[in-house]
DNA sequence: TATTGTTATACTCTATAACTATA
DNA sequence: TATAGTTATAGAGTATAACAATA
């Protein structure tokens, strides 16, 4: 974080100092594999955290909100009301739980399950793509890194 | 990315398969280490963007909006409106470049300084506490192997 | 003609609090 | 009393396009 470079921003191109702090290389190295993914995502009319919740439902039929709140990484407003708006374009169907009336079960209906399926092939082209750019064993040590740093943060 | 368990989330904790895709890990880990920083960052009223912004122009004054653009992972129309309230709060000034007057420089005043060097120590201690609970090497490794990522990805 | 930056617009997410209903 | 989820609200960022000024 420090740095005892001389500061004279006016005649160099590129930023400096905070560049090495973790936040933001989080930050940048997320928007550049992002990047790779948006268009696709766009172009197939769902946004990030819809695809993240689609996803998440796809591989656990029946969750409850709270949990996918946690693993989706959004509050629970956010995700209520992209709730709402899945089960107005019939990608999903809530039910209460039958252990606990308080929690709602969260599952996919065909047109959800094709939306996914429509979507999942043209994500792990991408994937694969970016798995190539980086090495394989680059990418899979990094999410290790990653998990690891999570798991000591929390 | 493919995972032949057998899927019954409804008795297990976890959610699975997508949990090792790199662009949720690369999420997880900056809401996690975020989460330290935002309340800190709230309790002074600025948020994380405008703190983004704040630190560049600190570290290099004169600074033009297409590159603090890129630096701080902002669209220019977020930009915009983030040095315009910025500039409202008294906190920047802005001045067409001498060389090309399309371009805007961007320098702060005493009062965005004063605000940098309130903010900056706190964040220091944060950053500290979070090194000492990963280990600083791990950090700086992660931060390196980070940016390796960005560059292959470009 | 291309580039820098602003503005407009529509959509979405964030963050907090208040609320309902269950436990 | 505490928890699960919804709704309201205010603020902010995202994304695209249209625009003015300048190169």
């Amino acid at each position: 974080m420090s740095d005892s470079e001389t500061s004279d921003a006016s005649t160099t191109s590129e930023l400096r100092g905070f560049e090495d702090a973790l936040p933001i290389a989080l930050l940048r190295a997320r928007e550049t594999v992002m990047a790779r993914f948006r268009p696709m995502l766009a172009a197939n009319g769902v946004t990030e955290q819809q695809w993240r919740v689609l996803r998440a439902i796809e591989e656990n039929q029946n969750v409850d909100a709270t949990k996918l709140s946690e693993w989706c990484c959004l509050l629970m407003p956010s995700l209520s009301r992209i709730l709402r708006s899945m089960e107005n374009d019939g990608l999903i169907t809530r039910e209460r739980a039958a252990s606990d009336a308080r929690r709602q079960t969260v599952e996919l209906t065909p047109t959800g399950q094709a939306l996914f399926e429509k979507i999942a092939p043209q994500s792990e082209v991408i994937y694969t793509e970016i798995e190539q750019a980086l090495d394989k064993g680059r990418v899979s040590r990094m999410v290790g890194e990653l998990q690891t740093m999570i798991s000591l943060l929390k």
